[in-house]
DNA sequence: CAAATAATTTACCAAACGGTCAAATAATTC
DNA sequence: GAATTATTTGACCGTTTGGTAAATTATTTG
């Protein structure tokens, strides 16, 4: 019989609300509920109700980049790259549906405003990281020639992210076909990628 | 010495704080602040703060629309048509991104839901009908064989809509760049539409 | 097994919030 | 100008919320 980990049930509980509700609209009571604890508890393992957003993000986002780029530092092709990163995408999505809500549904608001500054300063960190991820993954197929030269890496890579956002609330056939309109505009034939 | 429109003063300052801070975290201080009355005196102009919201948000799709679409009418080529969509909307954005904000902070999480049924049902309905008049606009340019006959239509339209939902936080550089990906990824050549 | 520590719950708090209603003020009507 | 109507405000309400502290229970340690 397994020992119940506390901190992690109400992470997990935290996530689920969260990308239901959105932050402000979740209530700890509600959290704790899901959790199977009292809200009081929350406390004793989180300092906030924001610093308990804050690990639930970051933990998500981690999730996300993880499942992205985690396998890709072994393929040299970078063809066989975006291949493996598209179909993880796809399939991360069908499994993980609820990552890409839990960021989507905050990211507008968090991301309106300045790098740091204000409560959101860190969130933000975060999300530009991940960004930044996919800017160097551009940039990467640009050196390569796989990718045409003229292309803007920033708006090239904010579009993927933008296109991977909704993911939120998209089927994936349409998800399919939305990646294939990108890549054609990439300069990519989508097929070699796709299927 | 012109009278004063209490009722759209109040509207126009809710839709600066809802677009600043999203619909839970704003609050009907904020707003009778912002619109210099009482809070109380908004209750004598809308029943209660969701309508206020129903309020701004259709009347913030119904301007982003009819800026899209009302000058398109007069246009039969269809390239002259998607000039027109593309420079309309990088103008627009340029002078009402408040406009995309207020969309956008709300959106996944209200769109995240059945068409009715709930509280948002009003809300998706609305939304949808934007994305409706995208599709209806490929699919006339499917038939003129100004787009490919295999793309997909509710696809493409999806892509647009998220494109232009990228209005709320991008700069206009990053939104030209993306959109000539996206209009070569629909067998378009961006230059003859953006420039 | 008792003491110490960790985890959990109960009970409570102040502040915040959407909303209500009567009173006050302003504008309009005759 | 008085009466009526419209608009605005002040005062208040009940509920909810993030959070706190003490009490209780469970687990660990020696």
């Amino acid at each position: 019989m397994s020992k119940r980990d506390t901190k992690r049930d109400i992470l997990q509980a935290a996530k689920a609300v969260f990308a239901s509700k959105g932050y402000e609209a979740s209530t700890l009571e509600d959290i704790a509920e899901k959790a199977g604890v009292r809200k009081a508890l929350i406390f004793y393992y989180y300092p906030s109700k924001e610093s308990l957003f804050l690990e639930a993000w970051n933990e998500s986002i981690d999730e996300l980049e993880n499942t992205l780029f985690r396998e890709l530092a072994d393929e040299s092709v970078y063809i066989r790259k975006l291949k493996k990163l598209f179909r993880g995408y796809i399939d991360f999505v069908m499994s993980r549906r609820e990552v890409m809500k839990l960021i989507e549904i905050d990211r507008v608001r968090i991301m309106d405003g300045p790098q740091d500054g204000d409560e959101w300063g860190r969130f933000r960190l975060r999300y530009n990281r991940f960004l930044q991820k996919i800017e160097e993954l551009i940039e990467e197929g640009k050196e390569k020639k796989a990718l045409p030269s003229d292309i803007s890496t920033k708006a090239t890579a904010k579009l993927l992210a933008q296109m991977m956002g909704m993911g939120a609330l998209e089927e994936n056939i349409t998800l399919e076909r939305i990646i294939r309109i990108i890549l054609s505009g990439m300069a990519l034939e989508p097929e070699r990628i796709l299927l």
